[in-house]
DNA sequence: TTTGACATCTTAATCGTTTTAGTTTATAAT
DNA sequence: ATTATAAACTAAAACGATTAAGATGTCAAA
């Protein structure tokens, strides 16, 4: 008997395989699902029979039942609609990717970080739209984190190396790649170092901070008030906060960003006051971003593998919501110095 | 009567309301939707309780039974890993706040361009997952859109002016961005003008061609092979077809690019090279992302509200499939240059 | 012949909504 | 007193899957 796939507008369901081969409802599911109470002739005449029929199984009644979607959450924090930040591009392709290796699907949501942030996660995680959500960017006393925790919704958080450890957690280390670049620096004889960070309200932030700190110290210097400025995730903001940073009768002979974005506006800025980026002022970055090696010149910045945090914080969790069992609940990426002409011109002949 | 919010696990269903109102599932239900067979005290009162008692309807009954997800699919097509294309970026928070705004999920894929391509689109589509779905940068022969024409599956294309008009149109209008960008440069007096252009399978980069090779014949130019180079959207991509293009004898005055983060490569290589951008060489790009306006120099571009493309994608898209009218079914977008002093330095004195 | 074990299926309940087709009650019209 | 109409509800059947519990038949052992 050849059973046509049907194409008119109606859904093949369960009942039509079942009428088709003259079995009940019960056994076409647990024949394509692999139960082991049906006889390996029936089972393989079945799954014949439904591919031919093109049986596609109705995904809204099987989360129905089965209390689960599926589908991973991730929110999108849009600063302004250009604002374009290419961690978060890079971080969702690899959660996208992986996800779609995993067999879930991914649900991106918009906001503008604030109030009505956390609304938006209320209402996602309040709706059984997803099973689990991906936070980025974390900050210090993090209403999304609190939020989650309390309503025991699983989650994973991508960006920071040091919360209460009560999650799942996958991140570079901000503080080690400070560290690699004042080390650069204070070895190229900089000792005027400068400093333009992005919000210090993010975990990030903090530690790029203290790991900087850390090693100024350890070369027996500070981060002066004067060389000191804060932007955020933006070009604009770099060259803004570089045109205060060199406003000063001083100026330092390094600076150093937590963001190649920001670098870049810094590089303008500094370019723009009539300095040679590289050889009178030397600049570096944070992400690697593939921009940073077409910069003019090219931007010495500390690699971080932005896609895998994304693909890894996105196995970790599918892993967890599927019981498995996780080798590791907290995952940090070291990061590595890329030096380029940015830092690496002819300083101090 | 006082009805607490549950804190157990348990989810609060239209059963709890019924049985704690002491009416029937179905009056519970047909309050809450603004049914008018229900006395408007029952109504206001099963709403009160409902509130209280904290419930939110269950998404995946209320989609099995209404039979439509409110959900739209985006596939982000993904070239590397690294490669964000600010673009699709701000494309894809256009559509994802307008989502969010007509009360829609969006759910993104991800893919890389080719065989594989068409099979995602045909998963998504087969599964109810979505109900409509946005397809973003076109191409000649569309595999995509010809399968999405057969399954009669509601779809809109960002990216195009000119095909078999059958379906919802988003887009710039490339052409005459094109032609804005050739008039400028003849009026400053350019007659050498190369031309580095994205894939000519894409219709956008068609579209660019058609318009640019127009201005020129009316100006009487026409496009030198030798000043023709093709590259992906990457600077990369730009920075080496800028090198191949300034490999001849002769050099063009004006290199006109098809998209921005093309032209930041082709200033590198052009700046490598040895020559002024924008004075040696004058340099266009196409899109005005945040980058072009603080790069060095600043960048002469065609803007194009990549956000207002995805916004009313989103809008068109929804409007249709609510079944309600929509004003025009095809939306074009009237670019405008902007120039800056990549294409505006003392030329010809 | 009875009993148990096993393989292979079926019946029916369930998930939480929406919706169709009534039902009940009160009031108004005949 | 009967009938019609409207208001305010309810019962039950969907939607399409999964699954717990039970049914049936076959075969072997007691």
């Amino acid at each position: 008997m050849l059973h046509q796939p049907r194409n008119d507008k109606e859904e093949v369901t369960l009942k039509d395989i079942a009428e088709a081969v003259g079995k009940s409802v019960a056994a076409v599911s647990r024949a394509l699902n692999d139960y082991d109470d049906i006889s390996p002739e029936t089972r393989t005449y079945i799954k014949q029979v439904a591919f031919e029929m093109g049986y596609t199984p109705n995904l809204m009644a099987q989360r129905l039942k089965k209390r689960t979607t599926d589908t991973l959450g991730f929110i999108l924090p849009v600063l302004s609609p250009k604002n374009s930040d290419p961690y978060f591009s890079e971080l969702l392709v690899g959660i996208a990717n992986e996800a779609t290796a995993q067999g879930f699907d991914l649900l991106v949501s918009t906001c503008v970080p604030g109030y009505e942030e956390v609304q938006a996660y209320l209402r996602l995680i309040n709706s059984h739209r997803i099973d689990g959500i991906i936070v980025a960017r974390s900050r210090r006393r993090d209403p999304r984190l609190d939020l989650l925790l309390e309503k025991q919704f699983p989650f994973v958080v991508i960006g920071t190396v040091d919360l209460q450890k009560g999650f799942l957690l996958v991140s570079d280390d901000a503080a080690t790649g400070a560290r690699l670049v004042v080390n650069h620096l204070v070895a190229r004889g900089h000792r005027k170092i400068g400093l333009v960070n992005t919000p210090m309200d993010l975990t990030f932030s903090a530690e790029f901070f203290d790991g900087m700190k850390g090693a100024m110290l350890e070369a027996n210097l500070e981060i002066d008030q004067n060389y000191w400025a804060e932007c955020d995730f933006s070009q604009k903001g770099g060259y803004q906060a570089a045109q205060t940073l060199l406003s000063g009768s001083e100026t330092p002979t390094a600076i150093v960003t937590a963001d190649d974005v920001v670098a870049l506006g810094v590089m303008a800025a500094v370019h723009d006051q009539g300095f040679q980026v590289g050889h009178d002022i030397a600049i570096t970055g944070y992400g690697d971003i593939l921009l940073a090696e077409h910069a003019q010149p090219p931007l010495t910045t500390v690699q971080r593998s932005t896609y895998n945090l994304g693909q890894q914080a996105c196995r970790m969790l599918v892993t967890k919501l599927r019981g498995e069992l996780l080798e590791q609940e907290h995952l940090v990426f070291k990061p590595s110095l890329v030096i380029r002409q940015s830092s690496d011109l002819d300083f101090w002949l």
